[in-house]
DNA sequence: GGATGTGTTCCGGTAGACGAAACGCCGGCA
DNA sequence: TGCCGGCGTTTCGTCTACCGGAACACATCC
């Protein structure tokens, strides 16, 4: 775990909310608690202003602690679960991916675009962690996960323009990151309405992805399957996310004016 | 929708953090977006200070923005789904609340105590929205929801002394408000493991809900199964409950420690 | 005892934060 | 058309909230 990268961040200390930003996200995606010093380390506050403000962000509830430890706190939840670009569609897909999981056993994600990157929203699963790579608020490449790639297929062309404008990053011997290639996948999965990767981002394991296409046209999210290679059934899943998609889209409320 | 009660945030707007929680929190659980002079009216901050704080929780991510409209962004939501108190529990605890699903065919809530209400950590539920008035990250009181219940019944008794401290809130006319009843029902749910309620919440309804334990003996987090009263199987969920609660504890890292 | 680590407190200095006021734009209405 | 009220953005003199080095208190280890 390192600090946010500098470049983000130059000059973000010398203003209070640079320096809640910098104490906030010395606690990464695996972390339970930390020390104050250890909070001072990753952040690069100073430590009697991270003590003064960690006071305060506990008051808001933003922190938990005992003892001398810190936690992020309850408060970030509950205003996370506010967020409506994630709610909106959360909560008209959820019921739909219950059925997919149970129509399929296997991992359903839901998932949106966020800058150059997939942000799931949401992952149905049991307890074979198939996907394990994944998880909810966490992001992957695009040009390597089935969600990715059908956002790029059904999404503006400039998306495209703009991912390949750097090196994609090979996750997996089977990850394609010749933009030509690439290309031609999108091509095939705006032919045949759906975007699959295999083995792409984890070995022995394929994933299956359809475009939710919001009222006015644009790409709101994308929904994909993941399963084990050896049993996965690719026309199947097509199929359960084909029926799927038009109901969740119906019943969508959120237009494209809600993506800034 | 009203601000933040007063009294809890006597001299919040005299530091910069104050004043972001006031903006932040002018946005409610179902709104979309605000504009800034809506901002400036729930959150009692001057306008232009609500401008220029708005403008640097944009480049952190916690704000988003179209035109002159502003969203909770998704950088909260990242975040959010950092704080270990709901990411270990939910992680340790979404299979099987599929498996209850499945079983059970109705809405599963993981729910933990905050202060002196249940928090929802999680919740799986199909296209019948039975539980309506429960949300992720939602808050309800202790004494009229099964999982509150059992949360007093199965954690300190000083919990239930604060509890009944204040007037109990009479939600549906079958509510019980009375501290004696209450501590009866209680003294039943802990001779028979589980705590229930009978359209206490919503009429129609019933919930039965089950502790989970942690490794020292404490409560952690109480599991509950909601169904319309007129097909509801308590000892069916009752003892599907109790199967899932031991392998859930099994698998939790969790110690009362992680309670602050 | 000294060294090292942790977290907490102090307090003079200052620059980041403040917000009233002005500005520019837009839509509605007489 | 002109006025008004609403919106969001900008300005800039003022000031106090914020800053952090240093001191302090405590704990552990050799």
């Amino acid at each position: 775990m390192h600090p946010p990268i500098a470049s983000d961040l130059d000059g973000a200390a010398n203003s209070v909310l640079g320096k809640v930003r910098l104490i906030l996200e010395a606690f990464g995606p695996d972390d339970e608690s930390l020390g104050l010093s250890e909070i001072v380390r990753r952040s690069g506050v100073a430590k009697a202003s991270v003590h003064r403000l960690a006071q305060e962000l506990l008051r808001w509830g933003l922190l938990e602690r005992r003892g001398s430890e810190y936690w992020l706190g309850m408060r970030l939840f509950e205003i996370g679960q506010r967020v409506p670009r994630q709610r909106i569609l959360r909560e008209a897909a959820r019921p739909y991916m219950e059925d997919l999981y149970q129509a399929t056993g296997e991992t359903i994600h839901l998932a949106v675009l966020d800058g150059l990157e997939v942000i799931y929203l949401e992952k149905v699963s049991g307890h074979s962690q198939v996907s394990r790579p994944s998880r909810v608020a966490g992001r992957m490449p695009l040009h390597c996960t089935a969600t990715g790639k059908a956002l790029l297929a059904f999404g503006p062309a400039s998306l495209f323009t703009e991912v390949v404008a750097a090196p994609l990053a090979r996750i997996t011997p089977r990850t394609v990151i010749l933009p030509k290639l690439l290309a031609q996948e999108l091509d095939q999965a705006r032919k045949a309405g759906y975007a699959i990767e295999r083995e792409q981002i984890r070995i022995g394991y394929l994933s299956v992805a359809i475009p939710l296409i919001g009222a006015t046209g644009t790409m709101v999210a994308a929904l994909s399957v993941t399963a084990p290679t050896f049993r996965a059934d690719v026309n199947k899943y097509v199929g359960l996310l084909g029926m799927v998609s038009r109901r969740i889209t119906k019943s969508i409320t959120l237009s494209d004016e809600q993506r800034p």
